[in-house]
DNA sequence: TTATTAATTTATAATCATTATAAATAGTGT
DNA sequence: ACACTATTTATAATGATTATAAATTAATAA
C-alpha cells in the first residue's frame, strides 16, 4: 500500500468514526488533496474534479473542505483578498511562499514553543497555536528576475 | 510633543517626500491609526471618521490605506473571510490573537533570523520577510469561559 | 433486498469585503 | 489666483464564500 493510499484509508476511517458519510465527491476531494503538492484552492479542486463529476457544485467543494477542516483532516491557509488554500494534514510544518508566483513550499522546523511560552507570559493569553510563514522569491522566479506580484 | 504627534509628523513628512498629497482625510486616517490600539479594519476607520467627514466614501479609506501600505507607513494584517486589519508601523513586533473575541495584542520578540536562514537553505528561496502570529485566549475571555468563535 | 431517514448534493441566490470607473473636487507649485 | 493633476466621491462591479431549499443518496435496519 502506498503512502497516499494509507493516508486515504486513515482519512476515510476518521470520517467513518466521526459519523460523516463517505460520498464519491468526498472520496475524490480527499484523494486529490492527498496527492496534490500545490496547496490548492477550492476552485483548483473544483476544476480538477468537474471532469469526473460534471454536475458537482462548487458549494460541495466548500462544504466538504469545511467538514474536513472540522474533523482535523485539512488545514485552511487563509490570505486577504485571495482565495484560501487547503493542506491535507500529515504533520506539523511551515510554509515558504513565493511573492512572485504564489508557490507554497513546505518546510519542517523544530517547534517554536519558546516563542509561544514567551508570548503567553508577556500577554497573559492562554496559547493554543501559532502560524509562521516565510515570504520570499523561489529559485525559478529568481532565475527569470521576477518581481513581486502578489 | 507627544509620541503620537511625533509619529504623525514623521508620517506626514514621509508623504511629502514621497510626493503624496496631504488631504484632510489622509490626516485624519493617520491620526486615527496612530492612536488606535485595536488594529482597526477599513470599516472601523470609516465609522470612526464619518462623523467628521459626512461625505467620505469607504473607497477613500481603502485607497489611502493602500497608499500608506505602499509607502511603508502601515502594515496590512490579512485574514481569510474576515476583513483586513491595519497597523501603523512603528517597529517590528508580532501579534497574539484571541480566538474567542478577536482581540489583537502586540508583543516583541528577538528576531527569528535563524528560522528565515534555515528556511532559505532548505527551500532555496531568497527570503524577504516572515509572518508569525500566536493564537489563544485572552485573560478576559478565559475569565468568562469563552469558547472559540472565529 | 427494500424501505426509511437524515445527511448530502445541487442549483441558485445572497452576502460582503474590496476594487474599478468616471465625474467632481481640491492640493500644490507657480 | 491659476493651472495641473491627484484625490475624492458616488456608484457599480467583482469574486470568494455562504445560505437556501428542493432533489438525491448513503447508511442502517427490517
Ligand atoms: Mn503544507
Ligand atoms: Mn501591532
Ligand atoms: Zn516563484
Ligand atoms: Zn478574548
Amino acid at each position: 500500500m502506498t503512502m497516499s493510499e494509507m493516508h486515504l484509508k486513515d482519512a476515510l476511517d476518521t470520517l467513518k468514526t466521526t459519523g460523516v458519510r463517505i460520498t464519491p465527491q468526498r472520496h475524490a476531494i480527499l484523494e486529490y488533496l492527498i496527492q496534490s503538492m500545490i496547496h490548492p484552492t477550492a476552485d483548483d479542486i473544483y476544476k480538477a474534479l468537474c471532469g469526473k463529476f460534471p454536475n458537482m457544485s462548487v458549494a460541495t467543494v466548500y462544504n466538504n473542505l469545511r467538514v474536513f477542516r472540522e474533523v482535523g483532516l485539512v488545514k485552511e491557509l487563509t490570505y486577504g483578498d485571495a482565495a484560501s488554500r487547503f493542506d491535507f494534514v500529515t504533520g506539523d510544518h511551515y510554509h515558504m511562499i513565493c511573492e512572485c508566483c504564489g508557490k507554497i513550499v513546505d518546510f519542517h522546523y523544530p517547534g517554536l514553543n519558546e516563542v509561544e511560552q514567551f508570548a503567553s507570559q508577556v500577554t497573559g493569553f492562554e496559547v493554543n497555536s501559532h502560524r509562521l510563514e516565510v515570504y520570499g522569491t523561489c529559485p525559478e522566479c529568481v532565475a527569470v528576475g521576477g518581481k513581486k506580484v502578489q
